[in-house]
DNA sequence: GGGATTTGACCCCA
DNA sequence: TGGGGTCAAATCCC
């Protein structure tokens, strides 16, 4: 049941990856006056759902489930592909795992424990050499059911005031968000900016206005995305607020991470006007 | 009862 | 070789 579920998700992402490459056929074959930062989007994206398929066949097979050659993201065929043989031993498997090799990281600072949108389960706590408190090991909720291989750690790094360093591992490739994002781009922020509001559960959050702005859509495949917390909208902070505050960025680690949101990142490429 | 967290054990890798 | 990442049994919580 699992396997058939990674199966069709493979198929989708397959599926998805030949119709960007149409979009970016037919878009080639236009007037050819394709904007390069909107190709490069689409290659992205393309480049995207193959690593995801990728993702997908990897963690079916370390499941011991998947008939297909484990691959890591790079490309390269797993070192030990004897280890799914060994799911069959499963007397005290304790600490018997394959520690997952330099997968794309990236960190934020937030002076709170921040609701990221995806559903956490931790798995570990471990005191740190030098480190005053302990650090947590969390992994995404539907590691299991969805071959989601994102992690994240989580560490207080200062006392007064209080700064917790979030260190995210790997990208999403499940598909649920406790709520859809909204997608805003505002011209007065700043240059190539997208910004994301994640649902809370917990806050009201108030609706957000979608302001596209022509001048801004050159750069929406742009490689720099910024995400924003949805307790900064809810406080009725504007935007210039956001970015001088509680906002991290950075290039294509938070693409991926926004991989969850493809679908309104998509419906907003639909949306972009001719040129 | 089932899912989440805690915690000690185990193993990878710099 | 030891610090750090992960596993899984025990425990907690709803």
């Amino acid at each position: 049941m699992e396997f058939s579920n990674g199966r069709k998700r493979v198929i989708d992402k397959l599926t998805r990856g030949l119709e960007l490459i149409n979009h970016l056929q037919v878009m080639l074959n236009g007037d050819g006056a394709l904007e390069q930062s909107l190709a490069e989007g689409l290659v992205d994206k393309i480049l995207d759902t193959f690593k995801d398929s990728l993702s997908i066949l990897s963690s079916t097979e370390s499941n011991g489930i998947s008939r297909f050659p484990a691959v890591n993201l790079d490309g390269r065929k797993s070192e030990d592909s004897s280890e799914s043989c060994k799911t069959f031993e499963w007397k005290d498997r304790r600490g018997r795992y394959k520690r997952r090799r330099t997968s794309e990281t990236w960190t934020k600072d937030t002076p709170t424990l921040f609701e990221d949108g995806h559903a956490w389960r931790k798995y570990g706590q471990k005191v740190i050499l030098n480190a005053k408190h302990p650090r947590s090991y969390l992994r995404c909720t539907h590691k299991y059911d969805q071959g989601c291989q994102a992690s994240k750690q989580v560490q207080q790094i200062q006392d007064d005031p209080p700064i917790y360093r979030t260190t995210y591992l790997g990208h999403h490739t499940c598909k649920n968000l406790f709520k859809p994002c909204q997608i805003i781009m505002d011209s007065t922020v700043k240059d190539s900016s997208i910004i994301l509001s994640f649902g809370s559960g917990s806050t009201s959050t108030k609706p957000v206005e979608y302001k596209p702005a022509s001048r801004m859509i050159p750069a929406i495949s742009s490689s720099d995305y910024f995400v924003a917390q949805t307790t900064a909208f809810s406080s009725g902070a504007d935007h210039g607020d956001l970015f001088s505050s509680d906002v991290y960025s950075c290039t294509a680690s938070t693409h991926s991470m926004m991989e969850a949101d493809d679908m309104l990142l998509e419906s907003l490429f639909d949306d972009l006007p001719e040129f």
